[in-house]
DNA sequence: AGAGACGGTTCATATAATGAACCCTAGGTA
DNA sequence: TACCTAGGGTTCATTATATGAACCGTCTCT
């Protein structure tokens, strides 16, 4: 492992219930030397990566995150184009709809928005990676991604989110091209228990998927009617992003949504 | 310097007229060998900091920045605070407002807003980083930000953006003890030319400053009224922004700005 | 067919990253 | 007061890793 890679991966041990990392605290998660990690931080911080708190000196998250992230957006403004279509999905199907990207073997939330008329809510973290082979985003992502994604998970480790995870990576590629003949993924508590979604690729400007769209709801919620209108609404919705991201939709994924629809 | 600050300089170069790179353009931007510059390309892009567009091998800022940039905002939501703040601000003067945070020895943009309600406007990147000795921002920075600062800058070389701007230490010294006197900083076309701010301290957690509110208009427009008013209103917004900000404006300050008042 | 531009790769070399041991300070406690 | 611990931070010999000159392959223009 390089360098960069090193310190890049301390950045992602924050989350929201991690705000502020410790010396200490980073090189038990890491795994590194401390005289490693500290010059590691030393130099995200010299970056505006991270900022140090100088009263408990501990790391957090720097404003060069954000300097980039403006950037990002202005360059290619995904958020701000996904999301009034993810919101009116969301209302349409009164669940959670969240847009993920890849972000090498993970999904990277993007945008989500929970419509909120229910008592009962699927928690999402937008700050958390997804593992391709546990969520509905992931296996759409895994079935119209690029090719190399496949051979590359299925000879990884598949570790476990729930009971119902697959871990098995002959069932993994099964369920993988059912998801290629259907043209959307579903996932019953592969990742969070109680909690069940679909999700359908999105296309930008490569004839590989680039990230996906997702309905999640509470499995006991997620009923024959619920699907039926997902199946429906999903694709129509990944057909409208896809086209806003000035993507294409293969034309024989195009033709199994318009034949389901 | 350090094989970690080489790669992350390389996505400093990405600006919203540089939506995409190229290898061999990296290599002129950077000076780095063309091996080098791609091994960490590569590295960045594994980490999802960028991604390559497959069409033109060229390479742009990628999702883990936009993940990242959700993380810190969740954690510390300065953007969302501010910007109410900052467009309010706007609107009442009718001129550009921008709030930065400090990022190493440059202000880093973190929210902009512009009234609009005149026919020319201050041009604003939210993606260039600002130097300090030359802009308002900067100015209030090195008065009251970590002490640190003043001399780091003193002895660089003071690089002129603008026949206005100041280039010789004394003189940055003396206007930066005027800036503490004054409580707000004012400079007069240093970094672009017909463009004359003024710009105040905001506090977070710590006694000095971490970042700062601008008002920015055109040289021509920025009257004695004008410049009334700004003085009355930028302290005022900076002290409730500080207050949101979770941070208390030091009493001494605070005794400035209310006797101006 | 040749020239130029660009992306990407190789491998010996040199440089920069590493980590065990150490220091320092703050807070707690006997 | 003296002693302890935990955490942050630093040192320096060792080693692993980054480096870059030269190379290759491909595309495009002439």
């Amino acid at each position: 492992m390089g360098t960069i890679t090193k310190a890049l991966n301390l950045l992602n041990f924050f989350s929201p219930g991690r705000a502020e990392i410790g010396l200490t605290e980073f090189r038990t998660l890491s795994g590194q030397d401390k005289a490693t990690v500290h010059r590691h931080l030393i130099e995200l911080a010299a970056n505006g990566f991270l900022e140090q708190n100088p009263e408990t000196r501990g790391y957090r998250l720097g404003p060069a995150i954000l300097r980039l992230a403006a950037v990002r957006e202005r360059l290619f403004p995904a958020r701000s184009i996904v999301a009034p279509l993810v919101e009116a999905l969301a209302s349409e199907l009164g669940e959670l709809v969240h847009v993920s990207l890849r972000e090498g073997t993970h999904m990277s939330p993007l945008f989500h928005h929970d419509a909120l008329i229910h008592g009962t809510r699927v928690y999402f973290d937008e700050a958390e990676l997804l593992p391709l082979h546990a969520t509905a985003s992931g296996l759409a992502m895994l079935a119209f991604g690029p090719e190399h994604l496949l051979p590359e998970v299925l000879k990884s480790s598949l570790s476990a989110s729930t009971e119902f995870t697959i871990t098995d990576p002959g069932t993994l590629e099964e369920v993988v091209a059912g998801v290629r003949e259907d043209g959307i993924a579903f996932v019953d508590q592969g990742f969070e228990a109680h909690v069940s979604s679909f999700a359908a690729p999105l296309f930008a400007d490569q004839p590989e998927a680039v990230g996906t769209i997702a309905v999640a709801a509470p499995t006991m919620r997620m009923t024959d009617d619920l699907k039926r209108k997902i199946k429906s609404a999903l694709p129509r919705t990944a057909h409208v992003v896809t086209e806003q991201l000035g993507g294409v939709v293969p034309v024989d994924l195009r033709r199994i949504w318009s034949d389901a629809a």
